[in-house]
DNA sequence: AAATTATTGTTGTAAGCTGAAACAAATGCG
DNA sequence: CGCATTTGTTTCAGCTTACAACAATAATTT
């Protein structure tokens, strides 16, 4: 009468099982040392449930025994950590240089390389799992829960290809397909922002952070969007190009095809570009020794870089206007120079709040290099550590 | 040692039930009549368990048992569907007039009532609450579940405030407190793009859809987002004004303050303005009778319209690079001249797409008026019938 | 007319899970 | 040494689902 459809996803009596399972786990991660008891007061789980759940964990190898605490009295506690021998491989894929590290379960790096990226992709790939090899031999006895990449560009999830990314002028690119086939391990790919994001979330101590947005500057700018507990990746992973989004219809072409985008406004390469319009000597000049020429009192660099910011700040209403998030945070170079910045980007979002909305908290990610590389672990830690969601609301 | 600290949700040996128990609901709402051997079917779950469950809706009066089927052999299967005793009070509150229906949980009406909207939030509250009271006594056999409110502006869903809505010009008005208490009855407020987005996700046979965006036009543009099975609603349901971004820095004053805005190019007091900017006649001419004007060939009322659409695209291309949904609905007067606007709207959207990205499915929605109030109904039943979300992905 | 087959819905049982309470272990203090 | 206190384990009751067997029902075949 009625085909078996697509399977609906019932919840067996296991589900349960698998609620705290993650929940405890989320929790050994986040605030190891702790003892059972601990657990299960943090939990709301009984003890006996925690118990058991942990017993489970470590015999799974995710979760270790370690010191014994010391109470005023009573029976001492025994603390529970991550097991480090659960690694993952983490990789930040750019333009000039890709950084591959063996990385552990709480976000916390073993060892790392900077290998050269080729132009070609496929070349570059080579040398990316050559690179990976490597790690993986040099850790034989760890468990490899799996490789996450972060990619500089847009990448499409259900074809499971880069489809684009404008800096490092690749197209259509199977990545994750050879990487997985040579290595034998699961390969997990995401875009840079969206890996902020998660970098954010996870190892920012951001838990309950109801909403937020990175937003990462560099030749171009790129969005990550986090919203009721889960990334807003829009259909295929294609959503984030706010930085696509023209701030004014006349302004400069665009490499999109678009006119005047905020980030042909608001990027590092904006920055550059006001300041040799400003007429500037040096042509090859890069953003950083922009920054260092503005701390070392140059006008025009330091007009170049307000101008820059003020147009951060112009962007950013949008983003607050549209998203509302709790908060806004910026990944970038600029951030070494925050002093710098922040002021101006504050001012710029503080001019047109509305009524009832309150002013996003605006944070710089001090470590940006780390950033990238520790979303990629969370990418792999996600279908373990990921915690089931609440009800919509 | 450590405090008892906010209990973090961990799962008791129920919550299989509960989930399974949404999912039959769902199935019942979306596919009744159905049998409990297709509930199984369609679930994954087993007959046995399914028995359980539909016993103990039918415990519950959510659901009943209906007409009897019949198969080419075999015992005869016994209908299922929604309860129609149970029953929502849906009310749509808009500048002149304020709709007050009552509902089932399939979305139908049983009863509606148009009362006028006092300007004074408190006369308006009262005549709500006396319109909501004939409603009860009308239907005093009739289990009612909540009633829900789709109001014109920006709620704070923390303060339980109507923040501000600038056609009713309204400032911080508290609206479940004085209806909640003067009915007894549970009250869900929710901005009126939000109640179209759920009327789209639950009435529009949508569940398979990841995400959405609604746009109405009206005076102004709002937005609602649905992403990941769930709305977007941002700090206190703050999000969803991409109407007050600016497309142009250097536009006409908005009422937010600012300039520009993709509001004061793409609603229909924009239509309005450029008719009249054109030189026409008669100046308080409503936006429905400026449709009325285009249909019968006024040149200057087509031009208007298709700059308003135009700009309404343009404005689109925003949601579309940030957001990528995978449809953009489009609430308003205008679905009336759909011939008109659909295309230039799509055209415009067309006109920068990103690579890799496809184009949103851009769908108007025909039955405008009943969109807030259907909203208005899944956001009462949203308690009992939402569903429990994937794991992040 | 009786046997066969197919289908629905129920019943009974085993297994997985949590919560609660009792219990064993461990420790400092009087 | 006994006592209070705290951790971690054990035991059992209560829920829930999966699975299989079964009762009920109806058309088809023999």
């Amino acid at each position: 009468m009625m085909q078996a459809a697509k399977r609906n996803q019932g919840a067996s009596s296991e589900v349960a099982r698998d609620i705290n399972r993650r929940l405890v786990l989320n929790l050994v991660r986040t605030r190891h040392p702790i003892s059972r008891a601990d657990l299960a007061r943090v939990s709301g789980l009984q003890r006996s449930t925690v118990s058991l759940i942990v017993e489970q964990l470590i015999g799974e190898h995710w979760v270790v025994e370690g010191a014994t605490g010391r109470l005023p009295r009573g029976r001492r506690p025994t603390f529970l950590r991550l097991n480090d021998e659960r690694v993952i491989i983490a990789v930040d894929l750019r333009p000039i240089e890709t950084t591959v590290a063996l990385a552990d379960a709480n976000g916390k790096f073993i060892s790392q390389e900077v290998i050269n990226t080729a132009a070609d992709p496929k070349l570059a790939i080579a040398a990316l799992i050559q690179s990976i090899q490597r790690i993986t031999h040099t850790s034989r006895r760890k468990k490899i829960e799996g490789v996450g990449i972060s990619v500089p560009g847009r990448y499409h999830h259900a074809f499971d290809r880069l489809v684009f990314a404008p800096n490092l002028k690749w197209r259509d690119v199977d990545i994750r397909g050879p990487i997985a086939k040579a290595t034998g391990l699961e390969v997990a790919v995401e875009n840079a922002a969206n890996a902020c994001v998660l970098a954010a979330v996870w190892f920012g101590h951001l838990e309950e952070c109801g909403s937020l947005v990175v937003v990462t500057v560099s030749e171009g700018i790129g969005t990550g969007i986090w919203a009721n507990g889960q990334l807003v990746r829009g259909l295929n992973g294609m959503a984030g190009e706010f930085g696509h989004v023209p701030l004014n219809p006349e302004g400069p072409l665009c490499s999109c095809g678009g006119h005047g985008c905020w980030e042909v406004y608001g990027s590092n390469s904006a920055a550059l570009r006001y300041y040799h319009e400003a007429g500037a000597t040096p042509d090859n000049l890069n953003f950083r020794q922009l920054l260092s020429r503005a701390d070392t009192g140059d006008a025009r660099a330091v007009a170049a870089l307000e101008t820059m910011a003020r147009h951060l700040g112009r962007g950013m209403r949008m983003l607050a206007a549209g998203l509302a998030p709790e908060r806004i945070i910026i990944v970038g170079d600029l951030t070494r120079s925050w002093q710098r910045f922040g002021p101006v980007i504050e001012a710029e979002l503080q001019q047109q709040v509305l009524p009832g909305a309150s002013m996003p908290h605006l944070v710089p990610a001090y470590e940006d290099g780390m950033a990238r590389l520790r979303g990629t672990v969370a990418l792999v830690l996600q279908k373990d550590f990921g915690l089931l969601r609440d009800l919509p609301g």
